[in-house]
DNA sequence: TTTAGTTATTCGGATATCCGAATATCCATA
DNA sequence: TATGGATATTCGGATATCCGAATAACTAAA
């Protein structure tokens, strides 16, 4: 993956999309803006099943927006690049100037 | 939806990510913030059948991320944001500044 | 009102994603 | 090396998404 072709970049990047594309996982990298955490912090923080904020997390690690540090028997995350959240808080902008426009959008 | 929760901003929030999800979708995206244009120059640029690019269409029209407005036997899409390429190109940075630290990336 | 051109929808099967539950793996400590 | 806590993975069925093909719906012009 020297030079990724414009379609290779438009599958990666579609891809990213897809990896923010579920609730749970915008919710674990607005976690991990605040502060790096352990899985089972999360889990705690968001109210689900460990095996399943692994999966989420597996998934957020797989296209490489967080990065895992160990301690001891935890395993800390965190955000690969902190700018992720700049573009999820300026998705959430256009989202609310939708809003503000129209109703009718699909929940 | 007046005022939506916290957890359904997320919903929404989710939802445009997955939106965004598909390389097809990207494309429409980008060449809709060159221009507007009309469903079967849409289909010619991205060499796909045109019912398939209608169907990403009405998910993007869902989603209130394009408009339309007839002209004659044509429908023109444009973007109902123009800031949501600045979302994708910043989104595209992130991507490329993965590329560059490392290459084990799921395609 | 027929015809041709444009766009939208539906149907079907293949594929992908989701989650709960169970379990495997890894690590530190005794 | 045995034990317990923390994390990752696998399995299964339910659900969602994808695309090709066929077709329906709409528009303008004859």
């Amino acid at each position: 993956m020297a030079m990724p072709s414009a379609e290779e970049l438009n599958l990666l990047h579609a891809n990213i999309c897809k990896a923010l594309g579920d609730p749970k996982r915008i919710q674990l990298l607005y976690l991990l803006h605040e502060e790096p955490r352990h899985v089972s912090a999360l889990a705690d923080h968001l109210d689900v099943p460990q095996p399943t904020v692994s999966r989420h997390l597996a998934i957020l690690r797989e296209r490489a927006l967080v990065t895992t540090e160990r301690d001891g028997a935890l395993v800390v995350y965190s955000l690969a690049d902190q700018s992720i959240v700049a573009v999820l808080d300026s998705m959430r902008q256009i989202l609310r100037d939708i809003l503000d426009r129209q109703a009718d959008v699909i929940l």
